[in-house]
Order: C-alpha cells, then sequence, then structure tokens
DNA sequence: CATCATAATTACCGATCGGTAAGTGTCAAT
DNA sequence: ATTGACACTTACCGATCGGTAATTATGATG
C-alpha cells in the first residue's frame, strides 16, 4: 500500500470538496493539508475542475462497482433490491465525504453546468431499476414508477446521512445514534413493504 | 404589494445562494441583480452572512407554516400524514430555491458551525413527527422509528426536486417529466403502505 | 560524469472576494 | 433655511482566489 502524493492529494481534495463544496475549497489549503504548496498540486493536476473530475469519477466508478457486485451476489431479484439499499447505506456511512460530493453535485452542476460530466450517476441507477421488473409481481411495473420507487429509497438514504452533522446537534448526540441505529431497521422495513405490496 | 428594496435584495440573494451556495454567491452580483451595488446591499445587510440568515429564516417560518396548516385542515392524523408530505413536494416543487437551500445548509453547516443557528427545522420536524403515535395502529411506535419513518420520506422527496437538472439531462426533458409526474404519485403509494402495514 | 525527466519551489499575475470609510443626493421635519 | 435621517455612490483596503513562468533539488539512466 504505496501512499504516492497524489492519492494523498486525491484524500486532501475530497474532504475538501465534501466539506466546503467546489467554490468553497481551495486548492492551496488542500495541497497545504500534505505539506506541499499550490503549485506542487497543480502540477499533478492541471485545473482545479481536473482535480474535482478525478475526484468524482473515483466515486461514481466505486458505487458502479458496489451495485454490480451486489446484484452478481445473488439470483433472487429480491434479495439483490434489498442488499442493494443497505450496501448503498452502508457505503454512505462508511465514505460520507463520497456522499456529501455527489449531493453537492446535484446542487451545483447547474452552474458549472458543462465543464463536468453528470452522467457518472446513470449506469448506476439504471443498474437498479433494471432490477426492479425482475421481481415477482413488479413485472408490469412502467419505467417511470420503477425508477420513482428506486429513487425515493435512494433518497431517503443520502439525505439521512448528509444531515449527520445538523441532527447531532439538533437532538444531541446519543438521540442522533439512536436514530442512526434504526435507520436501517425502518430502510429494511420501507423496502419489504414495497415488495410485498406487489407480491399480494 | 410592495417591492422594497430589501425584499428584491432577498429574492436576489435566494436564488445566488440556492445555485451557488454561500461561498458561491457574491453579494456584489447579488446587488448588481437588482441594479444596485454591493455597498448599497451592505447598507441594507452589514454583513453577507446577516444576508443569507434572513433568507434562511423566512425559509424556514415558510415551511413550518406549511406544516401547521396542513396539521389542522383535518382531524385524521392519517390524512394529516399524507397530506404534509404531498404538500412538502408540492411546495418544493414550486419553491426550488428554498429546497436548494435547505439541503445546502445540511452540508454546509459543518464549515459554518455556529454561525447560523441550526435549528430552523427542529420545530418543523418535530411537528410531522409528533403525527406518527397519533395514527392508528401507531400507538406503541418508538420516537426512532417514527422519526427514522417521517425522515425517509422527506429525504426521498428533496433528494428528488434537488435532482430535477440533473434527471433533465440524464434522461432528457420528456422522460422526466414523466417521471416528475409519476413522483407524487409512488410517494402517496409510499405513505399508504406504510401506515396499511401498521393497521393490518 | 552528464543528461534528463520528475517533483517541487519561489515569485508573481490579474481578478474577485467581503468589508470599511467617506461622500452625495433626496426629502421630510424643524 | 437647516438639520438630519435615509438610501445609495465612489473610492479603497487587505486577503485570497486560480493560474503562469521560471527556477531548483533529486534521482535514475546513459
Amino acid at each position: 500500500m504505496q501512499d504516492t502524493t497524489r492519492q494523498k492529494l486525491l484524500a486532501a481534495a475530497k474532504k475538501q470538496f465534501a466539506e466546503k463544496g467546489f467554490y468553497g475549497a481551495s486548492i492551496a489549503q488542500v495541497a497545504g493539508e500534505v505539506g506541499l504548496t499550490k503549485q506542487a498540486l497543480l502540477y499533478h493536476f492541471k485545473r482545479k475542475e481536473d482535480l474535482y473530475a478525478e475526484v468524482l469519477e473515483e466515486i461514481s466508478q466505486r458505487l458502479l462497482r458496489l451495485v454490480r457486485a451486489t446484484v452478481s451476489s445473488s439470483d433472487e431479484p429480491e434479495r439483490q433490491f434489498e442488499d442493494i439499499f443497505l450496501g448503498l447505506y452502508a457505503f454512505s456511512r462508511e465514505y460520507p465525504l463520497d456522499t456529501h460530493i455527489l449531493v453537492r453535485e446535484l446542487l451545483d452542476n447547474k452552474s458549472r453546468l458543462e465543464t463536468v460530466k453528470e452522467l457518472y450517476l446513470l449506469p448506476f441507477l439504471t443498474e437498479i431499476v433494471a432490477v426492479v421488473p425482475r421481481m415477482n409481481g413488479f413485472e408490469q411495473v412502467q419505467p417511470p414508477a420503477a425508477f420513482c420507487m428506486v429513487y425515493q429509497i435512494i433518497g431517503g438514504i443520502e439525505y439521512f446521512v448528509i444531515s449527520t452533522p445538523s441532527l447531532k446537534r439538533m437532538y444531541g448526540a446519543e438521540t442522533y445514534e439512536s436514530y442512526r441505529d434504526n435507520f436501517p431497521i425502518e430502510l429494511r422495513n420501507q423496502i419489504r413493504r414495497l415488495i410485498e405490496s406487489y407480491q399480494a
């Protein structure tokens, strides 16, 4: 496990972009966090946007791998469907910075339009939505309905994860932790209610 | 209906904060959009943060009013519960800038910690969560579970709304609109599945 | 030993940021 | 006619932003 300067810079950049967004993050501070100057960073990444794009690319690829691995790990579509979201929640909790950046991208891409391709989520979403009509009783579900089902669940997960600091302050650490521990349980309930409602 | 300079500035500021975030927005541009100089803005709002705080305050108060009005409009908790979220979705679609700012606040408040009070959402959430144990069959539901149920639904709504530009580009305008029109239907289904699962 | 790419440095650039200070025009009240 | 609050302007400040150019240290290869 080598820790190249590039990788260190990428890790520091991810942290800054997640916490302050594309505009709020400064490449000088990113470089400073690994003990380098701004120009050393610019040597590895010509422009700030290149650095950002690389951070985003790595995240989206990991997400896609996660979904594909989950789909491959089972033959039952219902099992796949549930595991995808539980896995996504685990992923989001393990890498909250990644989740922050993904949500920021949703908010920012209107003003930073063409620069960074926003198709990074499309294969990820497509893969999940494709599981829906394979489930028992879901054969006739139309694409818009399938998409909405999936997106509601994803939204619930990501929104909860990015709310962590706010919830902690609003309710206190203890109460927050009880909420956090309950979340995957309720998430699973939500998914199973959905599946059962079509099988009945 | 008078349009004071203050109100014009607040409207322009909301747009900028929503699109570019607290850091990305510049008070000079906000002022410029109403045909004033930056210093004219600083005359009305001493600091950038004061301007931001006022925008946030107005949003959170409108949200709280929305929930309270919905709760008052019916005697059935089940009806209240459903209408709250359908109303929240309608609100978020009607005022997407507000939704953008609220989500940005979740992401940013870690780095802008103490400056702006983040309790703006607490009464709003508390009011909604309080409806849960009043519903038929939900009397024994514990606070953490009730909170997670509510937060999942809210998250699904807000996440979908802030995804609008991305989804439009990913799927095209037509497909997006079919998703958007289906969303409240699936939202209602989700809520009713939840209610029915406890009544059975 | 000389060469040459790599990796980093110092120095500097114009632009923009939020914010301060002082001045100007307007208009109502004294 | 004068004062003074109000609404806004021009001028300016130091700090920081992303980015360019030129230079230096390092280390492997010929």
